[in-house]
RNA sequence: GGGCGCUUAGCUCAGUUGGUUCAGAGCACUUGGUUUACACCCAAGGGGUCAGGGGUUCGAAUCCCUUAGCGCCCACCA
């Protein structure tokens, strides 16, 4: 049969996937077969898919085919997060774009947009991991603002708030002015910046003395409340007790002292500012100073600013310095370094703010998931990651859980009077009338005069519940799907996000089911270009996806992701790597190609090499799969690739191919046609995992009509592996290696027959061997030998080559050989006088000590009769 | 400031509890090759003071100390 030159991907890959969804093979039922479980990291809802996602998706499609080929029903949950401020600030850019501003719209309204936007773009990026293959169960597709997985956040909620757990506080808070609302620690990202810092002199009441301080943020002097000195400092030992005087706002501060204080930071003088900074808050609150909040939501200044109310805090600052300036109160400007907080998704500074919100508290709660980890009864992969993951949890603090957006799970706390603490909790509204009316004994109230809180959930607060409610375990803890899949196996996710999400569902998982949620993470590493630089839109150097696997096929780009990315290292991705993909796809494809174009012949015997080359294939086989299978079991799936593609390409192809291969014109027996087919298959069925859709095809074209498709078989089972076998082969490839060298040396053509001296035991199949693949003729009238014939020394055993070749062999060259080897000799034996060697190495060490001494007094016997010629 | 990690061939990385022919792989490189599976290929080859210094040991890339450089996480001084 006739088989393209190429292997077709773009044809054949929609092929295979559609036979894949056609046959359901990807969906999974909860039956007798042990589950193997993952859940996808949701991508956002309008994501489009970028290297990270290919490399993280690949190494999950890649799990999970061969957990379903070992015999596991597998299951991969696939889905979607609405990410509230990712997705909300896109609908928000939107409206702009169309003249709509957020804030001229009701909730509902905007809502309504948000849910247009997010079935127009949404889901895209799943229908692109289709296109890498990615064989998910997309029947239990979810989406986390899906009404059941909404129900399970709200259920959860309230639980955690019966049982104490979740709080509203006036707190500093990260504050986002361009989203206008709150952001978690985790969410602030700190940029290392070239600023300056301002010296401002501050008047001392009644009298003519003046103290400086030193800020970064002189627009901040409106929200002033004290200046704090050191108490041991001697400086200002006079002016303790004091008031200053603000500049412009002429407003009269005190001068306190505080531990806090840097004698040797600016000026040792430190203006307090509790409305705006976390250390100043706390001395604010040591001192029982006034708080002046003096920004509006956007950050413009608010009132307090005087007569710069309403205009930007940074355009206030460099309108205030000029004004300081004038006033004589700006002594000094230093540049400074400093690292600035930015918001995750806006990139806009954030301002520390004082501000109501729902706060989930961390400090119990976190301890069993803390626990998990260190007993590596949830393994993280590298192992590194358990020192940082430790030292987070050991420093956890309370999680700020409401944002002040509208696209999310809105807060479930309803409020049904004016005071602060008259509120319900509960799952919907007529459960909250139930319960206000009982609490407050107001038997006249209505849904109406019931208020819920406007916020929405932080977006991880649903996605911490991720592997438990996509299988309903919230609402419906006793159903067979959560009991039959949960807990899942393996996560794969970058470390970027171990605190936001991975940290996070270990903690909900035990909390709320008493059980880890997997047994192990796998953290993949940061997608890199070539010179190392993160990708980004900036840079423009993050290729595009979509159009890689156009270009080089889904299998290739799928190899080339894992060709260099070990376990949490970053990946510096290259296109040539998809071409290193490509090439490897081609080998693979034309082996296929090879053994299909012979003619077989049912009547012909199979050859003594032919034989001996199945046995030694299939045992280095086996001996490869105890490596493969280690790798897996390590979660070095680059390396248990790297294995495959050795065996594939170097044993399968360049030795047994070559072994077996008819010549010119000549059939194959069918005893070898079949097995080798045997072997082929063998092989496609550990490299299905990495490269799904050619190695289905070639297995279509190979397979017996009774075969279940590839990606249903079987992955191969361990067998004993021989290895005389396996050493007998190396000693012929290392001489048969050593002849083609020979023959390269001088230059001696490949057609050209050569004699090979042999008067070592070894088995006729295996010389036969060695004559086919070194194009030699093998002569065992050892003593008729020539005296210029060249000697080739393989672990002891020599054998000679009728020198061909007009060429004497280099006098010089030998005898730089035989010093070296002599010198050798020296080392091995000296270490063997040693008795203190002697009497500790291990017996091993020691015998393979003697052994080496025997070969190399061999070889010495063996260059100097060379010389002496 | 606190914690963690890294430095091995031109590049990207392996190197398991110290111990087989004075360190391995892939890519890149050099030489030769178009013998009908594949030039997206075949054959062969070159290339490393294991960051520097010191120590422990019969023996160190591997363990300890130290210096330098790089990276990550957390906290953050106005």
């Amino acid at each position: 049969m006739e088989i393209a030159k190429n292997f077709d991907a773009k044809t054949l890959e929609s092929k295979w996937y559609k036979f894949w969804m056609d046959n359901n093979y990807f969906h999974s039922k909860p039956n007798d077969k042990p589950a193997y479980t993952i859940v996808i990291p949701p991508p956002n809802v309008t994501g489009i898919l970028h290297m990270g996602h290919m490399l993280n998706n690949t190494i999950q499609d890649i799990l999970v085919r061969r957990a379903r080929l070992m015999g596991f029903n597998a299951c991969w949950v696939p889905g979607t997060d609405h990410a509230s401020i990712a997705t909300e600030a896109k609908v928000v850019e939107k409206l702009k774009n169309l003249g709509i501003s957020k804030y001229d719209l009701s909730r509902e309204e905007f809502l309504d947009h948000a849910w247009n936007w997010t079935e127009e773009h949404g889901g895209l990026i799943l229908e692109q991991l289709k296109k890498l293959g990615c064989s998910c169960d997309w029947d239990r597709t979810k989406f986390t603002l899906d009404k059941d997985m909404s129900e399970s956040v709200i259920k959860v909620f309230i639980n955690l708030f019966e049982k104490n757990l979740i709080y509203k506080g006036y707190r500093m808070v990260n504050w986002d002015p361009e989203a206008k609302t709150t952001l978690s620690n985790e969410e602030v990202i700190y940029v290392e910046e070239n600023s300056k810092i301002y010296y401002i002199k501050y008047q001392i009441s009644n009298s003519s003395e003046s103290i400086t301080v030193a800020t970064t943020r002189p627009e901040t002097i409106f929200g002033d409340t004290a200046i704090a000195v050191n108490p041991n400092d001697e400086r200002y030992m006079s002016l303790i007790g004091k008031n200053a005087i603000i500049p412009i706002l002429n407003k009269k501060i005190p001068i306190i002292t505080d531990d806090y204080v840097d004698i040797e930071f600016g000026t040792g003088c430190l203006k307090v500012t509790p409305a705006h900074s976390e250390n100043d808050k706390i001395i604010g609150d040591k001192h029982n100073l006034e708080i002046v909040d003096i920004f509006n939501d956007d950050a413009t200044l608010n009132d307090f600013g005087l007569h710069y109310s309403g205009q930007d805090r940074f355009v206030v600052r460099s309108k205030i310095l000029n004004e300081l300036k004038d006033l004589d109160s700006l002594v000094s400007v230093k540049s400074y370094t400093n690292k600035v907080g930015k918001s995750e998704r806006t990139k806009c500074i954030i301002e520390p703010k004082l501000s109501e919100q729902w706060f989930l508290k961390m400090d119990k709660i976190s301890k069993p998931a803390l626990k998990v980890v260190m007993d590596d009864e949830i393994k993280l992969f590298p192992k590194k990651f358990k020192n940082t993951y430790k030292n987070w949890m050991e420093n956890i603090r309370d999680w700020n859980i409401s944002r002040q957006l509208w696209w999310g799970h809105q807060i479930p706390v309803y409020y049904y009077g004016t005071k602060k603490n008259e509120f319900v909790v509960a799952e919907n509204i007529d459960q909250a009338l139930d319960k206000a009316i009982e609490i407050s004994g107001n038997s006249k109230l209505e849904k109406k005069n019931l208020i819920q809180d406007k916020d929405v959930l932080d977006t991880w607060f649903s996605s911490w519940l991720w592997p438990i409610s996509v299988f309903d375990g919230i609402r419906n803890p006793e159903n067979e799907d959560f009991k039959y899949y949960y807990p899942t196996n393996d996560l794969v996710t970058g470390p970027d996000i171990m605190f936001f999400w991975v940290a996070r569902m270990i903690v909900s998982g035990l909390e709320f089911k008493k059980t880890k949620p997997f047994n192990s993470v796998y953290f993949t590493g940061l997608v890199r270009d070539k010179q190392g630089r993160k990708m980004s839109k900036q840079l423009g150097n993050s290729p595009n996806a979509l159009k890689l696997i156009e270009d080089f096929g889904a299998d290739s780009v799928r190899v080339g992701l894992l060709l260099s990315a070990p376990a949490g290292n970053d990946l510096l991705f290259d296109e040539s790597l998809c071409q290193q993909g490509k090439n490897f796809s081609n080998k693979v494809w034309n082996s296929y190609r090879l053994v299909k174009s012979w003619n077989v012949s049912n009547t012909l015997k199979q050859s003594e090499s032919s034989l001996v080359g199945l046995n030694w294939f299939e045992n280095k086989f086996n001996s490869k799969l105890i490596e493969i299978n280690d790798h897996f079991k390590k979660y070095r799936i680059s390396d248990a690739l790297m294995t495959i593609y050795k065996l594939v390409w170097d044993d399968f192809c360049s030795w047994y191919l070559e072994i077996i291969k008819p010549g010119h014109g000549e059939s194959i027996d069918l005893e070898t046609y079949n097995q080798t087919l045997y072997l082929l298959k063998k092989c496609l069925i550990i490299l299905h995992p990495f490269m799904p859709f050619i190695s289905e095809e070639i297995w279509d074209g190979i397979k017996n009509k009774k075969d279940y498709p590839l990606i249903i078989s079987n992955w191969p089972s361990l067998k004993k592996v021989d290895n005389i076998i396996l050493d007998d082969f190396d000693h012929i490839s290392a001489l048969i290696t050593s002849i083609r060298k020979y023959r390269n040396e001088k230059g001696i053509s490949y057609k050209e027959k050569l004699e090979l001296f042999c008067n070592v035991n070894l088995n006729s199949q295996l010389k036969s061997i060695v004559m086919k693949l070194s194009n030699s003729e093998l002569r065992d009238d050892f003593l008729n030998k020539s005296d210029e014939a060249h000697s080739i020394i393989v672990s002891s055993k020599e054998y000679f080559i009728n020198n061909l070749s007009n060429q004497k062999e280099d006098l010089e060259k030998i005898k730089q050989d035989l010093d070296y080897n002599l010198g050798f000799l020296k080392s091995i034996q000296a270490k063997l006088i040693n008795k203190k060697f002697v009497d500790n190495a291990p017996e091993n060490v020691i015998k393979n000590e003697r052994k080496k001494e025997e070969d190399i007094l061999i070889k010495i016997k063996m260059l100097e009769l060379k010389l002496k010629k």
